[in-house]
DNA sequence: AATCCTGTTTAACTTATTTTAACCCTGTTT
DNA sequence: AAACAGGGTTAAAATAAGTTAAACAGGATT
């Protein structure tokens, strides 16, 4: 848990008052410290202040809608994971979202467990990027040991230097381990932009970090068609 | 370690009321002996009066901010680690902290067993480079013997003398062992300057320091490009 | 005054890193 | 199946960073 305080405190901005009192109450069940705001406005005054450990923005809000509120949460603080509760399910609003620092999202009506489920798993990595920067992190990638910070992966009897942007991408990854790293996701996070030429430049990177795993034939490193990429360790 | 109370003293200063006291209580709690001040006007006139350990210091803060509060510090006693708190992940504002002088940074939110560890390690650190300068500290590097104080090195049947510079950046090498010494860190200690000038001079002193250990080759002087170099001893 | 020691500066050179471009391949959609 | 967007790989270009030798300067030593 990356506070202080002792229960990790969400923001919700919701202008349906209705369903957000609901939500409200169901994760603070879960031992969440909730605070409620009702236009986006409000809910960036409130973020300045208060240390907010994730956020669940609704798209669609008056003053100032889900998306721009977002953008004003990375400026301000660029990790902290954001969930977008959207009534669409149009593909084009996720990708926009993800394009703007979105870590996840969730289309109403949804399954509280889920919700549940995706809150922990963006609080752990968010914790694991935090820890991954700063402290002396080891990932062990199958047979390899990747040191984030030294920026090392030995295995196989050689140990190779990673370069930042190596580095960077492949602890994402780690982060991720199994799972979908959006390319969205990886390109605000490392590149601090997503247009053409820099999802282009991580391309390289990608068939760079194969070069450096293919001596395991346990580890893949996956695409998945228009969403990102998947670090998959079998055993 | 202050006389009075055998504990370690540390001084916050942040302007955040709340996270400033939980910070204070956190710590407290591990046996330091915490002061807390609000501006860096006020934590500089404290600074000059308690003989303090350790600084934690706030980049934003109203009346003297952060980095101008470093330098008064720097000034006073260059010997003090220093860790920045910076609310921003930008590597803008880290650089320009190392330049000033500090040891470390954290970003906020941050875990807050880093901060604990990182807290040892510097600690550790700045004890163990007061005493390479005033004592007679011998390191052993490899097959080598490196008396910082004295500033001799021996090993391979023959004993060679450092200059003041070569045997400073030896030592915090050493301090540094098997670790990245960050070159703003180096420079700022050795040199108390950072520009494109000392660090040319930097490299050839590296250069030098490399060419008195090559006997052993165990031992390899590693740049960490972008960051800083790292001293690794194979066994 | 000549010499040595130390550290600084310069500059030519080498290597690392990232971006861009080219060309080809693979899924997806109509 | 044709058209197209997304992705893979490689090489070249552009930039950034690090290495090294050698010339230089200033103070200390002989």
């Amino acid at each position: 848990m990356s506070i202080l305080t002792g229960k990790t405190k969400i923001m919700i901005a919701e202008d349906d008052t209705n369903f957000g009192l609901v939500l409200k109450d169901y994760l603070s069940l879960h031992e969440y410290d909730v605070h409620l705001y009702r236009d986006g406005r409000q809910a960036f005054d409130k973020f300045e202040k208060g240390k907010f450990n994730l956020c669940i923005l609704d798209v669609m809000m008056p003053i100032m809608d889900g998306f721009a509120l977002a953008e004003n949460i990375k400026a301000k603080d660029s990790n902290v994971p954001i969930i977008f509760l959207t009534a669409k399910s149009m593909k084009v609003d996720m990708i926009r979202g993800f394009k703007i620092g979105a870590d996840d999202y969730i289309t109403k009506p949804f399954d509280s467990e889920i919700l549940l489920f995706k809150i922990k798993a963006l609080l752990n990595r968010s914790e694991t990027i935090v820890k991954a920067v700063n402290e002396q992190v080891e990932f062990v990638i199958g047979g390899f040991k990747f040191n984030s910070r030294l920026r090392t992966i030995q295995g196989f009897g050689k140990e190779e230097k990673l370069s930042p942007k190596e580095a960077a991408l492949l602890a994402l990854l780690c982060v991720y381990l199994n799972d979908i790293l959006p390319r969205e996701v990886a390109l605000r996070k490392i590149w601090n932009d997503d247009n053409y030429f820099t999802a282009r430049s991580m391309d390289v990177f990608i068939t760079k970090i194969r070069k450096y795993l293919k001596d395991d034939p346990n580890i893949e490193l996956l695409n998945v068609h228009g969403n990102g990429y998947r670090l998959v360790v079998k055993d």
